[in-house]
DNA sequence: ATGGGGACCCGCCTTACCTCA
DNA sequence: TGTGAGGTAAGGCGGGTCCCC
């Protein structure tokens, strides 16, 4: 049985490079289905992907280190986190043309999630490392130092001040002692932007990357990280998923193997009870394993001499987009159950008399 | 043309920390 | 107040791919 379940939308290039400042996300969201499944995709086909998406811009990771920084102008800020609309609308910083087209920038950069500009914030320079620079116990400092009060509408000052105050306790504690290991919680409004951005497209390319931490103001291996572990964990939850739904399989085809023999064997009573069964067609399901045509052979013998048989038999030949636990269903059916009564049929003295 | 080395990314496993009941 | 469970950011490792020499 093939099972084919997948999260989100099937591969697709990046749209980071598209004009269309609309973000589509009809294809998104959670399908679960048999048959023939795409599989996943290979890695060499996912670096396929994200180097063909990076084709405009020619070798992306050397230019990371290389090349100036890039310059990505923070997002007029986005509807959805200052009122609460449909995460659809929010917008990532790889569709730059929404910056130029929007009428209503004069916002000006900032306002997106309203990067604090702190001294310490990645500057240009820094990013070149593509956050070796930014590594530093100090530098994550600045992941909650954002400026919550301007964008935070559906939360109370008291829990944004909260949230604020630990922030900086525990980077004050990293200050202290610098050698411990930092575990640093993201933020809401950054953990549900990197969510949409992950709805968008499950990996990042590192223009993708480099333009979501300097949105987020989180460091380029934060982001980087937080897919990792993201898409950890939809792969547990995916097979979490397949383990229900193949227990709910087993079940349902346990129970239908119950209620067959079940048949067969109210079939056998019927036949000692009832010798002039021949008198019945009968029926028996045959099922080629390599093309899978159905086929249904209907015997019926008649007359006393025994010598008159009539064979008709029709085959049907199945979908191949019929699902596969269908088919595994029917064979499951259908075997034993052909194979039972024609072992049965031979049995039968009347039978061997007509053969 | 071929192979070695480096860079980069990914998945997987694990650890360490945080939050909450 | 202490504690265990669950969640999750992050570290480490091995493997794959690509590019350069």
């Amino acid at each position: 049985m093939e099972l084919a379940l997948s999260l989100g939308d099937a591969p697709k290039p990046f749209t980071f490079l598209d004009k269309t400042p609309k973000l589509s996300n009809k294809d998104l969201g959670f399908c679960m289905g048999l048959g023939t499944s795409s599989g996943s995709r290979s890695s060499d086909e996912k670096t396929r992907e994200a180097r063909e998406s990076e084709e405009d811009d020619g070798d992306e990771r050397r230019r990371v280190s290389s090349d100036p920084p890039l310059q990505l102008d923070l997002l007029p800020f986005t509807p959805v986190l200052r009122t609460h609309q449909p995460s659809s609308q929010l917008r990532f910083p790889w569709l730059t043309d929404n910056l130029a087209s929007e009428p209503g920038s004069s916002d000006g950069p900032g306002r997106g999630l309203d990067v604090n500009r702190f001294p310490t914030v990645a500057t240009a320079a820094e990013e070149t490392d593509d956050g070796a620079a930014l590594s530093s116990p100090n530098s994550t400092v600045s992941s909650f130092q954002m400026d919550f009060c301007v964008r935070n509408g559906g939360r109370s000052k008291r829990d944004l001040d909260v949230e604020t105050e630990r922030a900086s306790s525990r980077a004050s504690d990293d200050e202290e002692n610098g050698s411990t290991r930092k575990k640093l919680r993201l933020s809401k409004e950054q953990s549900a932007f990197l969510e949409e951005s992950f709805k968008e497209h499950s990996t990042l390319n590192p223009k993708q990357k480099l333009a979501l931490a300097k949105q987020l103001n989180l460091r380029p291996r934060q982001v980087e990280v937080w897919f990792q572990n993201r898409r950890a964990r939809t792969k547990l939850k995916q097979t979490e998923v397949d383990c229900e739904y193949l227990k709910r399989c087993c079940e349902t085809l346990t129970e239908e193997n119950r209620r067959l023999q079940k048949e067969l064997q109210e079939l056998r009573a019927l036949k000692t009870s009832q010798p002039f069964y021949m008198q019945l067609p009968a029926t028996t399901l045959t099922m080629c394993p390599s093309c899978e045509r159905v086929a249904t052979t209907t015997t019926t013998t008649s007359g006393t001499n025994g010598n008159t048989t009539a064979t008709t038999t029709t085959a049907t030949t199945t979908n191949n987009t019929t699902n596969s636990a269908a088919m595994s269903l029917a064979k499951a059916r259908l075997y034993p159950f052909s194979s039972q009564v024609q072992a049965h049929m031979q049995q039968a003295p009347a039978h061997q008399a007509a053969s």
